[in-house]
DNA sequence: ATGTCAGTTCCAAACTGA
């Protein structure tokens, strides 16, 4: 199965080329990110041949998932802060997604805030947040159900996930804080897919810049990661960018990350 | 500081967020 995640940058400006890259890539499951806005074309993507489940508010931030099978919502806030409003975190599952008899998927849509500029209340609350997902998957990684998390995860994990560290330093994306709390799900036992499949192919990003050509001269960074837990570690076929919604017309400034399990 | 795009708002130039 053939599962996506993409930050649109705005699901409204962006359908036209949702819509042509669904019918291209037929992906299984897509996790959307910065859907941007309280509304959610649920019906078009239905005709599509999508069910959907979204979490969206005004304006800002806003995830969803698209799935061929029908999906259960379990959750769509990140526990441990019942003020946090932010719609960030959507949680499903999806029976047999592996296939018939396989059991229930959980699949885990992330956008993780992204705490520019530095030394403000947006990097605490980034720290803060990704603390207590930290928390959340140490529980999913104590239950049997096999997880899938994606998103953009707002971090580059390494100096080889950007195309000039020193231009990134100041960055939130790229403080020893956020990289150190990468590592360490890493280091719990969660599979970076991307990285696993290409581990020493440097160049290969999910965002770049709209200004300066950035995308023209691959200024880009890796920010839109998929995790797996142990169970899919030996599932894993496949996991590639897909630059082509890049480079069309009105882009978002992410491309969709694709990742083939088996 | 700059660059660009999307959403929002005293409806349209200026802001916020990324």
């Amino acid at each position: 199965m053939k599962i996506a995640s993409w930050n649109v940058n705005s699901i409204k400006a962006r359908m036209p080329i949702l819509r042509g890259w669904l019918e291209t890539v037929q992906p299984d499951v897509v996790l959307l990110q910065e859907l941007k806005g309280l509304e959610f074309p649920a019906e078009e993507l239905r005709a599509l041949g999508y069910h959907s489940a979204a979490v969206t508010q005004k304006s800002y931030n806003g995830v969803a998932v698209l799935s061929k099978q029908p999906l259960e919502v379990v959750s769509t806030t990140l526990a441990g802060d019942d003020e946090d409003s932010h719609a960030r975190f959507l949680e499903v599952l999806i029976e047999d997604a592996l296939g018939a008899g396989s059991g229930p998927l959980r699949v885990v849509c992330l956008y993780v805030p992204n705490g520019n500029p530095v030394g403000t209340e947006k990097f605490e609350y980034k720290l803060r947040w990704t603390d207590r997902l930290i928390e959340q998957m140490r529980l999913w990684l104590a239950e049997t159900t096999p997880t899938v998390i994606g998103g953009d995860m707002n971090v580059i994990p390494t100096d080889m996930d950007c195309h000039k560290p020193a231009s990134w330093a100041k960055d939130a994306l790229f403080q020893p804080e956020v990289k150190a709390r990468y590592a360490q799900m890493l280091g719990m036992g969660w599979m970076d897919a991307f990285r696993t499949l290409h581990p020493d192919q440097g160049g290969l990003f999910t965002y770049w810049d709209y200004f300066r050509n950035a995308f023209e001269t691959n200024r880009g960074i890796r920010i839109d990661h998929f995790l797996l837990s142990p169970a899919l570690h030996g599932r894993l076929v496949g996991c590639e960018i897909d630059r082509a919604p890049r480079m069309m017309e009105k882009p978002s400034d992410h491309t969709p990350i694709v990742m083939e399990l088996g």
